[in-house]
DNA sequence: GTTATAAACTGAGTATACTTATTAAAATAT
DNA sequence: ATATTTTAATAAGTATACTCAGTTTATAAC
């Protein structure tokens, strides 16, 4: 403690925990290159057809520029095709490729694999409520599990209460 | 649920609560510009005189490169100050300014806000169990609290144990 | 049917948060 | 004393994750 100044704050450690568990999924997936946000948008194509970009941006908890950019990098490889729509020509339908499904099948248990040593140092019964907790902020905050999805999040749309 | 695909995986929801803290952040903060790492350094270099720039990025928990950045920034905005070191002409010693203390004395209550604000879905119970948690995962990832501070942690440091 | 509004996307700009490579200075080894 | 290694900082590059402004297309109002 003498060699830190970390006071523990919540926003910091939220930051840290979050630095840590990209750390780790890097690691996890070795020489396989895909980002977090990479596997999320990936994931999100993957188990629905014919996604246009809000609608993954808004599945996906990111704002339609960043969902955007990440979109192109990800057709720019190959794993995901990217069209005009037929029914709504302002937007762009996307889809899986083989090669992005191959790709989730072969990254998909190191990334659990991740999510299990990420959450090693507490106990199953910590870590449930660890989860629980997590997960009960984020409903408070951001209508996770419901059908309101507002996004982005960045920046002030948050209201004190 | 049939609106999104909320997996509640940890390392999504740990994306997501990163990325509501920031919002919040900023909101609390209404006016001022401020963000949260420039805070940290901030705070850190108002707590330690004549620290270089490794041993902020060391306390803050950042690499080298976007410490350099951030403290460019803040020295643009006359919130620290930064001179080469007389022992090691290779560091530079930072310090914060008058107006960089003032700015931290503007913001301190509306950061302690925004961190209630924050958790305020969680019980107290729940919310000592939740950041009891989270201090022991980074704890374990990280050695926080002890002398050993190694960073960065993007990419490529966490091996899977 | 035209007009106003709203929605999907893009582009430019800012700020993390890392990577590798390079430069310069200090510490260590022999 | 010199050669090696390490360390502090920077530079260039990539990938989030937002902001706001602008374009195109669709919908709603009238």
């Amino acid at each position: 403690m003498a060699e830190n100044n970390i006071d523990l704050a919540p926003g910091f450690m939220i930051r840290v925990l979050q630095q840590v568990s990209v750390s780790i999924f890097h690691s996890s997936l070795e020489a396989e290159e895909l980002t977090p946000i990479q596997h999320t948008i990936l994931k999100t194509v993957s188990a629905n057809k014919n996604l246009d970009q809000s609608r993954i941006a808004a599945l996906a908890f990111l704002d339609a520029s960043t969902t955007g950019d990440v979109v192109k990098r990800l057709e720019k490889r190959g794993l995901v095709s990217r069209e005009v729509s037929e029914e709504d020509r302002r937007s762009r339908t996307v889809n899986v490729t083989p090669e992005g499904r191959k790709l989730m099948r072969r990254v998909s248990g190191k990334i659990e694999a991740a999510q299990k040593f990420l959450l090693s140092p507490l106990d199953p019964a910590e870590r449930d409520m660890f989860l629980a907790a997590l997960e009960k902020i984020l409903v408070f905050h951001e209508n996770i599990g419901s059908d309101e999805i507002t996004g982005p999040w960045q920046r002030g749309n948050k209201k004190l209460g």
